[in-house]
DNA sequence: CCAATAGATGTTATGTTATATCAAAGATAA
DNA sequence: TTATCTTTGATATAACATAACATCTATTGG
């Protein structure tokens, strides 16, 4: 439908919808089209970006108030993260993948909202938790997110 | 003036306002009552609950503009950390020391919004910016916050 | 001491993010 | 095909935050 939806975006609709069907779920046209607008950003969008970007990029209009609602089915199938710290929203980048991957970290850039995922060391999120522990505490998710900058905006 | 400020939190406001007029500024009234706030609660409140708090269990009307602006202002002296992840302030647990201290890292709960203040340790941290630098990022801010439970609300 | 100035706070408006609620539309199943 | 469940629309409101300008207060230079 859109100039910007590549054939790329299509081949991870094609997984996302899969996905869902395999858990009983549907992936619906609003749904699809919220996930296509995150898969097309090649950044963090907030839920009312979300919305603009859609009517004005995509060419779907829709409501804050669906967006939102969307976002939460979407990261209850594990589709989009919720970036708690950007307060924004990205598609996940192991959609293709059929493999259960470790539960991301996330570095966002502080300027322009480009978002990595990355995975840290095993070792390392160990060490984090134990200092954790050590002070009677116990991590809520093990979903990390730092405020960051990226290459092209560091000062 | 309120009856659950303590002897300690006075000898804080007092550290705290020799802490500013080193630095060539003011702890006024409201900024000292703000802060009073803060340090008289057990946990982090957000702004307008602090203007709640500072009405209703200090006596003290301000409004949530003003406290917004005090924040910024204490937290420009490193009197009070900014906790993006719950949204919410605390008064930093260090001021009553001399020393220049590492940057924080916080531990929030989730259901409580108790807060710890906890210091990691130096090569997790390094492991971290290492991880954060090789896909070609830089940390915005070494102070980290994680969302946790609390001992009390651990599940 | 007084006027000029800088700094702090009051006041109102508005922007941004998010949830609650109920109605309507659409899909599924008996 | 009627009953039910899910999804979406629509409106309202809450929670968090900033902008802009007015007013008040403290400081300082004359």
């Amino acid at each position: 439908m859109s100039a910007q939806t590549s054939a790329a975006t299509n081949e991870l609709l094609l997984h996302a919808e899969e996905h869902c069907t395999d858990h009983g779920k549907k992936l619906t046209e609003k749904r699809r089209q919220v996930l296509m607008g995150l898969l097309d950003s090649k950044k963090a969008l907030s839920a009312y970006e979300l919305t603009d970007y859609c009517r004005e990029e995509l060419g779907y209009p829709i409501q804050a108030m669906s967006v939102y609602r969307i976002l939460d089915f979407l990261e209850s199938e594990n589709l989009v993260h919720r970036l708690n710290l950007a307060k924004k929203y990205v598609a996940c980048s192991h959609i293709a993948c059929s493999h259960e991957h470790e539960l991301p970290q996330f570095l966002i850039c502080k300027n322009c909202f480009e978002v990595q995922e990355i995975s840290i060391k095993r070792s390392v999120i160990n060490s984090l938790n134990k200092s954790v522990s050590d002070v009677g505490y116990s991590m809520a998710s093990q979903q990390l997110e730092f405020d960051c900058f990226c290459g092209d905006c560091s000062e």
